[in-house]
DNA sequence: GGGTTAACCTTTTTT
DNA sequence: AGGTTAACCC
C-alpha cells in the first residue's frame, strides 16, 4: 500500500502518532500543532493501511462543529463517505445508544432531551413540589449541584448522608428532580452521559457487544473529559485498549463545569504501556506571538511540560494599548481593523476576543457606527428562541404526551382560555396521583371536576394535540411542522403581533419549516424523522446568526475561540477583575485556568496580536477604575510595543522616531504634514513600531485618519 | 388575558 | 445598565 499521500502531509512526530501500533496512545498536542490533522490522518491510516472497517471506529469530540469538520476532512482524504462510522459528540453518541437501548437503560421509548433552560424550569418545579422557597434555594445553584453530581457519576442514592442540613435538603431536591424526569420521560444533558455509562457498565451483554464493535476509539480534546466520560471510554476500550487520545493540558479551560485535566495523568496509569507522544511544533503563530504565549503559560505550576516552537520568523511585536475607557478601547480596535482592511485584508481575518459576552456590546455599537459588518458568536441560538421552543413543544407533546414541561409551555400558547385556575386544578390532581399533566387533564375532564368552560377549553386542546399527531403522521417532516404551526395558531399569533421583533419571530418559525426540510434530506437512521429532528434540536442548538457569507469581523468570547485561528487578534479587556475574572482570584486553581484561557487567546493569533485594556470600565451600570491584568505583566517587555493614540507617544519610540530611528521613520515627527499620492495631504497623528513594521497614523484632509505602513506608503514630508 | 410595574441578577459554554 | 421574570392590576 502506498502511503505517501498520507505521510507527505505530516511531520515526524505527527507521523509516528498516525502510524503507531494499536494500543493506548496519548498525544500531547500543543496549540496549532496539527491536532485535528493527526486525528483525521489516523483514521485514514487505520482504514487504508490497516484495513480497519470504518464501522469499527468510534471517534468522539466535544462540539458538533469539530465532529462535522473531522468527518469532512476524513472523507476528503479517503475520497468516499464514511456514514457508517460512529463519529460525534459524547452527548450525541450517548443519545444514539440510549435510543437504541431505551428499554435496557430504563427509559421510555419516546424520551425527550432537556436543554439547560428546560432543566432549570424543572428544577423550579421540583422546588415548588417540595414547598421550598426559590429565594432560599436559588434554582441555578440547585441545577449546578445536580449536574456536578451527575458529572461525577453520583446518583442521589450513592451520595452519603451529610451532617449538613442544607446538603441533605439539596439531595432531597435532586431526588425529586430525578423522579420528575423519570415520570415525564425527560433526560438532561448530564443524564445522557450517565445513563450511557451505566448502560455499558451494568449490562454485560451490551458491553461485550460494543467492545467488539468499536475496535478503535479516538478522542479529541481529551483534557476536557469529565469523570463519567472518561469512565465510559475506559469501559468501551475494554481489553483491546485501542484508544487514541489527543489533548493539551495547557488548553484545559472547562474545569468549572466538571472537566478533569487529571484524566491525562490518569490515562497512563489506567492504561499501562501507553505510548506518549508530543507535538510541539506550531504551524500557526509567528515566533514572537508564540514566545509571548509560552512566557505567560510558564507562570502556571503543575504542567505536564511542553514547549512550543516554530520554524517561522519572529514577525511583528505584540501591541499593547491602554485605553481611557471601554469605548475608547472599542474605537481603537475598530480603527485598527479598518487599517487592516484598507491594506487589502479580509474583515473575517480579524477577531475580537473577550472574557465575558457582555463586553461585546460596546464593540457592536462602534462597529455599527463605523458601518463595518461583524458577526457575534454566542448568545441566543436558533433552537433556543422562545417561538422556536413553543413550536418544538407542540412537536414534542405529539411525540411524548408525558412531556410536562412542553405541556405547560403550550397549553395556553396561543391563549385559548385555559387559565391558571384550571391549570392549578390539573396540576394538583397530577401531583396527588403522580401522573403527567396530560393524563391528569383527561381524568379531570371526564370526572366533571372542572367548570364547563374550562373542561371545554382543555378538551379542545387535548383534541388539537391528538389530531395533530394522527393527521400529520406519515407526512414529510417539513409538512408536519408546517401543519402544526398553522393549526396550533402559533404562526397567526405571532403574525398579528406588531413590531420588528414579531416579524423576526415569524421569520424564525418559517425557518423552522426549512430546517425540517433540510433535515429530512440527510436523515441517516431508519427511525422516526420527527423524533430525530427533536433530538437534533436539543443536542445541536444551532448558530446564533445564520451563516453569513458577507466578510465579517469576528466577535467572540475566549472560550468559543478555542480551536480557531485568525491572522489578526485583539485580546481585549485585559484588566484585573475582568480577566482574570473576579471570581477566579480566590482560588489558585481557578487563576491558573484563567491563565490557560489567556494562553488559548494568544495562540489564536497567526500574525498580529493586540492586547488592550481600559483605565475606566463601565460594568453592570457602574464605572470603575481598573488596573492592567497580571497576564500583561507576564509577557516579556521586549516582545511588546506600547501604542498610544493621539500625541502621547512612548518617549523611547518618540525619540527613535525623532532621531530617524534606525533610518526607518524617515525623520518623521508627530504633527508633520505629509503628502500621499492617493489620499492627499494630512497630519501625522502617531507613529508606532520599529524597522520594517513602522506604521504611522495620518489624519488626511479628505478621507479621515488612516494607518499606513511606512515602508510601503511612500509619504512625502512637506 | 394582556399590559404594566417591581424585583432580580449578572463568568466562561457545550451538550 | 439591561434584560428577564414574577407579581399585579385593569
Amino acid at each position: 500500500m502506498d502511503v505517501s499521500h498520507i505521510f507527505e502531509q505530516l511531520n515526524e512526530a505527527q507521523r509516528s502518532a498516525v502510524a503507531s501500533e494499536p494500543g493506548p496512545l496519548l498525544v500531547l498536542a500543543g496549540a496549532g500543532s496539527g491536532k485535528t490533522r493527526v486525528l483525521t490522518y489516523r483514521v485514514a491510516w487505520l482504514v487504508q493501511v490497516r484495513n480497519v472497517s470504518p464501522l469499527s471506529i468510534l471517534a468522539v469530540t466535544f462540539t458538533n462543529k469539530a465532529a462535522q469538520e473531522m468527518r469532512g476532512r476524513i472523507e476528503g482524504i479517503l475520497g468516499y463517505p464514511v456514514g457508517g462510522m460512529w463519529m460525534g459528540t459524547f452527548h450525541g453518541i450517548a443519545h444514539r445508544l440510549l435510543r437504541a437501548h431505551w428499554r435496557e437503560a430504563g427509559l421510555a421509548q419516546g424520551f425527550q432531551i432537556l436543554d439547560s433552560d428546560d432543566q432549570l424550569r424543572l428544577v423550579r418545579r421540583s422546588l415548588k413540589q417540595l414547598n421550598l422557597d426559590e429565594g432560599f434555594w436559588p434554582p441555578k445553584s440547585v441545577q449546578w449541584f445536580i449536574n456536578a453530581h451527575k458529572e461525577e457519576g453520583r446518583r442521589p442514592e450513592g451520595i452519603p448522608e451529610s451532617q449538613d442540613a442544607q446538603q441533605r435538603e439539596l439531595l432531597r431536591i435532586y431526588k425529586t428532580y430525578e423522579e420528575l424526569c423519570q415520570r415525564f420521560a425527560l433526560v438532561d444533558f448530564a443524564e445522557l452521559l450517565l445513563r450511557a455509562f451505566e448502560l455499558v457498565k451494568h449490562n454485560e451483554l451490551l458491553r461485550d457487544r460494543y467492545q467488539q464493535r468499536f475496535r478503535h476509539l479516538l478522542v479529541d480534546e481529551f483534557q476536557d473529559t469529565n469523570a463519567i466520560q472518561y469512565e465510559w471510554l475506559r469501559l468501551l476500550a475494554g481489553q483491546q485498549r485501542n484508544i487514541f487520545v489527543v489533548g493539551d493540558d495547557d488548553q484545559s479551560i472547562y474545569a468549572w463545569r466538571g472537566a478533569r485535566v487529571e484524566n491525562i495523568l490518569q490515562f497512563e496509569k489506567d492504561f499501562p504501556g501507553t505510548t506518549v507522544l508530543r507535538l510541539e511544533q506550531n504551524y500557526r503563530s509567528s515566533g514572537t506571538i508564540l514566545e509571548a504565549a509560552n512566557a505567560v503559560i510558564d507562570h502556571n505550576r503543575g504542567r505536564l511540560g511542553k514547549r512550543l516552537w516554530t520554524a517561522d520568523e519572529a514577525g511583528e511585536p505584540l501591541r499593547r494599548y491602554a485605553a481611557y475607557n471601554d469605548i475608547d478601547e472599542a474605537r481603537f480596535v475598530v480603527d485598527r481593523i479598518q487599517s487592516w482592511v484598507d491594506a487589502g485584508n479580509l474583515r473575517s481575518e480579524a477577531a475580537v476576543l473577550y472574557r465575558s459576552n457582555a463586553q461585546s456590546r460596546v464593540f457592536e455599537e462602534v462597529l455599527l457606527n463605523a458601518g463595518m459588518p461583524y458577526r457575534v458568536y454566542g448568545g441566543l441560538r436558533f433552537f433556543e428562541r422562545a417561538e422556536i421552543k413553543d413550536a418544538l413543544a407542540y412537536l414534542r407533546l405529539i411525540t411524548s404526551r408525558q412531556d410536562d414541561p412542553s405541556f405547560e409551555r403550550i397549553v395556553n400558547m396561543p391563549t385559548r382560555g385555559i387559565g391558571n385556575k384550571t391549570l392549578d386544578q390539573v396540576r394538583e390532581h397530577a401531583r396527588i396521583n403522580q401522573t403527567a399533566l396530560w393524563e391528569s387533564a383527561l381524568a379531570q375532564i371526564h370526572s366533571h371536576q372542572l367548570t364547563k368552560r374550562s373542561a371545554l377549553a382543555l378538551g379542545k386542546f387535548i383534541d388539537l394535540i391528538n389530531a395533530l399527531a394522527t393527521d400529520t403522521q406519515g407526512l414529510p417532516l417539513a409538512d408536519r411542522v408546517d401543519v402544526v404551526l398553522q393549526r396550533s395558531g402559533l404562526l397567526q399569533h405571532y403574525r398579528k403581533e406588531k413590531g420588528e421583533k414579531a416579524e423576526a419571530r415569524v421569520e424564525n418559525l418559517e425557518e423552522l419549516i426549512n430546517a425540517g426540510r433540510n433535515f429530512d434530506h440527510d436523515i441517516d437512521d431508519d427511525g422516526d424523522a420527527l423524533a430525530s429532528f427533536l433530538a437534533h434540536a436539543a443536542l445541536e442548538a444551532g448558530d446564533a446568526q445564520a451563516e453569513e457569507w458577507e466578510d465579517c469581523v469576528q466577535l467572540m468570547s475566549l472560550h468559543s475561540a478555542k480551536g480557531l485561528e485568525f491572522p489578526l487578534v485583539f485580546l481585549t479587556g485585559m484588566e484585573e477583575g475582568l480577566f482574570p475574572h473576579q471570581r477566579s482570584l480566590q482560588e489558585p486553581g481557578r487563576l491558573e485556568e484563567e491563565r490557560r484561557l489567556c494562553y488559548v487567546g494568544m495562540t489564536r493569533a497567526m500574525r498580529q496580536l493586540y492586547v488592550t485594556h481600559a483605565e475606566v470600565r463601565r460594568l453592570h451600570g457602574r464605572e470603575s477604575y481598573t488596573s492592567p491584568s497580571r497576564f500583561l505583566g507576564e509577557i516579556p517587555k521586549q516582545l511588546v510595543d506600547e501604542v498610544r493614540s493621539g500625541f502621547t507617544l512612548r518617549p523611547a519610540v518618540e525619540a527613535e522616531a525623532a532621531a530617524g530611528g534606525s533610518g526607518d521613520a524617515d525623520g518623521m515627527r508627530l504633527g508633520d504634514r505629509v503628502h500621499h499620492r492617493k489620499f492627499g495631504d494630512g497630519v501625522v497623528l502617531s507613529i508606532e513600531g520599529r524597522g520594517q513594521y513602522t506604521r504611522v497614523q495620518v489624519n488626511f484632509e479628505t478621507g479621515g485618519s488612516k494607518w499606513l505602513v511606512l515602508a510601503y506608503a511612500n509619504l512625502d514630508v512637506l
